[in-house]
DNA sequence: CCGACAACCTGTGAGC
DNA sequence: TGCTCACAGGTTGTCG
């Protein structure tokens, strides 16, 4: 469930229902994510204020202070994760790992089933941390425009859907994403990334924009209730122009949309609008 | 530095 | 109904 906007969804869902609340610690069910969660989570959590939400890529940071001490808890919800915030009392379900206890009576619960998410703790701000030092750009920064693709393009030879992914260069372009951006900018998500003009880097680069920014946008009408149920925010029910759409017909020029592999993952695109 | 690939897990739907 | 297979929204680590 998680790209970009649901994350960016959850952050701001959540930053009126926990900022400045105060954790209790932590309850964890199975710790076995894809790094083990932290064996002194809930001593490390006890009596820590949530001063804010934060997100990078598809990263939530939970700023926390104890003391005089600053720390983040880092939160990856990988391929099937998400997070709920639910009376502590609530029964678990299946694949409910871990809960983080406020002080209150209220619980946010770990939900991911296929355990590729995380939960880290750093010092700090946390920029020194292993999993965010590296991390690229924030796409819907202005630092990421034009000409930055078109720099970090340059003498690369693969496919741009996998440069657009590659997140070391920009941060939380998920495979849905990367997909639609790549029709909204009308380019072929093969063509080598070296062979892209300044001015298609331009308009990619929008392109990534407005389809994250709509997406959120789509969230965002969902903030409402978003507490209740799985929490899935109203992005999911977008239309997606490409993606999902094998052998359906192209909205704009009609042909039939296709579905190839890169990398494993599945690119759908245009053949007839994508270049 | 670059790019390809395996790895980590479970669930679901299609086809037989 | 039950089996097997392909595939799924992500990212790191390793290797050539």
């Amino acid at each position: 469930m998680p790209e970009l906007p649901e994350v960016e969804t959850l952050r701001r869902g959540l930053l009126p229902r926990l900022t400045g609340e105060v954790l209790a610690g932590a309850r964890v069910r199975d710790g076995r994510l894809r790094w083990p969660v932290p064996a002194d989570l809930d001593r490390a959590l006890a009596g820590a204020r949530i001063e804010g939400l934060a997100r990078r890529g598809k990263y939530l940071l939970l700023h926390l202070t104890r003391a005089d001490s600053k720390r983040v808890l880092i939160v990856h919800l990988g391929m099937s994760g998400s997070l709920l915030l639910v009376d502590a009392a609530t029964m678990p379900t299946a694949h409910d790992h871990l809960d983080l206890l406020l002080a209150d009576g209220r619980a946010l619960r770990l939900r991911d089933p296929r355990r590729f998410g995380c939960v880290c703790l750093a010092d700090g701000d946390g920029r020194a941390h292993p999993l965010l030092a590296r991390l690229g750009i924030e796409p819907l920064s202005p630092a990421f425009d034009g000409a930055y693709l078109h720099r970090v393009s340059r003498r690369r030879l693969r496919p741009i859907k996998l440069l657009l992914m590659d997140g070391h260069v920009v941060a939380g372009i998920g495979n849905i994403y990367a997909c639609e951006a790549l029709f909204a900018a009308g380019i072929d998500p093969r063509l080598p990334a070296e062979r892209l003009s300044r001015r298609r880097c331009e308009r990619l680069a929008e392109a990534v924009k407005t389809t994250l920014a709509r997406a959120i946008d789509a969230g965002g009408s969902s903030l409402r209730d978003f507490v209740a149920a799985d929490g899935r925010p109203g992005y999911f029910q977008m239309e997606h122009a490409v993606y999902g759409r094998a052998g359906e017909a192209c909205r704009r020029c009609g042909r039939r949309l296709l579905r190839i592999a890169q990398q494993g993952r599945g690119t759908f695109f245009c053949p007839g609008c994508q270049r």
